[in-house]
DNA sequence: ATTCTAATTAGAAATATTTCTAAATAGAAT
DNA sequence: ATTCTATTTAGAAATATTTCTAATTAGAAT
């Protein structure tokens, strides 16, 4: 939901992880769980807090739950990373 | 130290807040504090995981330590996401 | 209608993070 | 030499996060 929660979602090892399957596109839960040592019930956690910062979407086919990156929030963090950058200095190249 | 340090290091509201303080340029550990409404402690645990994360670098003068931004390390995690989005798709634009 | 499959939710245990108070360090000023 | 000031460290309490197992949901296939 928040900028906050978007920090905190790519906090977590994993969600990188499952952020990075997402580039090859759209994968079902059980697919992106197949790539990790843990319970589903453990990665649908992760998708969850994915899914509550916006930095996934997810639609429904049959059984499936398909997930799938959302890039529109990776924009606000490099923005926010990129003013922090260029942002203040007193000695900026003009 | 690590990558996975530098992206916990920037998920916290505070430690971020004390990244935004320091695009104006060096300040010191009780400059910092007087910012928030916590204690010095906490403040110095703060801009420890800041400081291992190489968000910041300190100099010391007298009884002092400045801190300052290392934009370095916000160029790798400028990297990642930029990665993150370009990287995979199936229809790129040509 | 029953069973199977994919995924999520609930609740608990283990671990990690954030914050505080009190004590310690180290250098500056008297 | 003593005291003061700025900051950090240690240890503890409160809170949050990650992970598991077991149970639940919801739709698909038989």
């Amino acid at each position: 939901m928040s900028f906050a929660d978007t920090f905190k979602a790519l906090s977590d090892p994993v969600r990188r992880e499952i952020l990075q399957l997402l580039k090859t596109g759209k994968l079902s839960a059980g697919e992106i769980g197949s790539h990790f040592d843990m319970t589903g019930a453990t990665i649908s956690y992760h998708l969850g807090i994915l899914k509550k910062a916006d930095l996934v979407w997810e639609t429904k086919v049959k059984n499936y739950v398909y997930y799938e990156l959302n890039t529109t929030v990776v924009d606000e963090i490099l923005l926010w990373l990129t003013d922090l950058k260029g942002g203040g200095g007193n000695d900026e190249k003009v």
